[in-house]
DNA sequence: GTGCCGTTTGTCACCGAGTGTCACGATTAA
DNA sequence: TTAATCGTGACACTCGGTGACAAACGGCAC
């Protein structure tokens, strides 16, 4: 934890970065806002913007990156006498009470994203980090084999696609349903299958 | 059909464009080549490439959206006593036939694709289309009601994920395995769920 | 404080994707 | 043949992103 004034006043850059972009594409939209505007409300030449966000998407998402790598964490750290379902079921609910903590902000963010293909573009593409941090998680677990590689490979794919799709519904109830209950039913047609589930009822 | 001069001029200069595309793209790489090379190459000025093709990426997908179309077609038209179920084992084995059949330029093209950070994203963006197509397809299937739409809405995700994986596999062993055979077994894992499967095996 | 060193920053120049506009020429319908 | 329509090329422009270099600044030893 270096505390210098270098650093402090790098965090104070970033910050100021992420606020004023924050301001300013909700005043008028992402793709209309530029880059040189946002240099500009925070004090700070064009340049100099690329050195803290390597491209505008990262705006948006400027958390993601520790996001992941709590969540690799989490994986890593797990007890371990559950099954991957059991721990899929408790990240889940983390994760839902995390989301439904912050929905106000997070329903904002959200509302940005579906306002550009370029954000869409990048939030599938954080979602195949996860689904392929999810995979190294359930390969180690299944053991070795090419078999037990393309069923990790298999399940991870359905998990995000699930959990996407819910988030998805979650999103479009404005966040009032339970997310975490929405979540555990996702689960629940994954680890039974959608055999029964789907066709009659 | 109209089929004046213009159109067959039109279809010829789109061919055109298409093939040196992917000439310069397996010579010197998708990044490394611009839009000017390809006008050049196909005879045109780069102002007219983009009423040809609106983006670069739309290049390595130029029949995306006829596939999509048929896609929507296939579903349509399904017979109507077939479960969803039933209607996606039938799909996947038509889809992996027509994949096994072309799998030597279908493989050239992932390897194009995975070079790319846009043609990832432009992928996965193509991927969406899909489940939104399916989600529609299911939620007509499974009658009106907020649950079902969000049944239908997590069965897709899970679908397309699935799916998305199998083909990753498939293509990690260079299109040498039975495509529909891991196609079907990815969909019995949504149909049966991975309980049983997973943890014990 | 002074002097030095490494990092951060601003400036400038550049590239490539994508868009608006307009005028010219070819295609087509009358 | 004529007139409307459409495709095309040329030009200028915006914006995201990068490389290079010099000036400013923070950290540190003395």
């Amino acid at each position: 934890m270096p505390s210098g004034l270098r650093e402090q006043k790098k965090a104070e850059t970033r910050a100021a970065l992420v606020k004023a972009a924050q301001d300013l594409f909700r005043k008028q939209g992402y793709e209309a806002t530029t880059i040189e505007e946002i240099a500009e409300l925070a004090s700070i030449s064009r340049r100099t913007f690329f050195r803290y966000f390597p491209t505008k998407e990262d705006l948006v998402f400027p958390q993601q990156e520790s996001r992941l790598q709590g969540f690799m964490m989490l994986l890593e750290t797990h007890r371990p006498e559950e099954t991957p379902f059991e721990t899929l079921r408790n990240l889940t609910a983390l994760f839902a009470a995390d989301y439904t903590r912050h929905a106000e902000r997070i329903l904002v963010q959200q509302e940005l994203i579906l306002s550009s293909p370029d954000l869409l573009a990048r939030e599938r593409e954080i979602d195949r980090a996860w689904e392929a941090t999810m995979f190294e998680y359930l390969a180690k677990w299944g053991g070795g084999g090419r078999e037990a590689e393309h069923r990790a490979r298999v399940l991870a794919g359905a998990a995000i696609g699930v959990i996407r799709a819910t988030l998805r519904y979650w999103f479009s109830t404005g966040g009032t349903e339970d997310l975490n209950q929405l979540g555990q039913e996702a689960l629940d047609f994954l680890e039974q299958g959608f055999r029964k589930i789907v066709p009659m009822d």
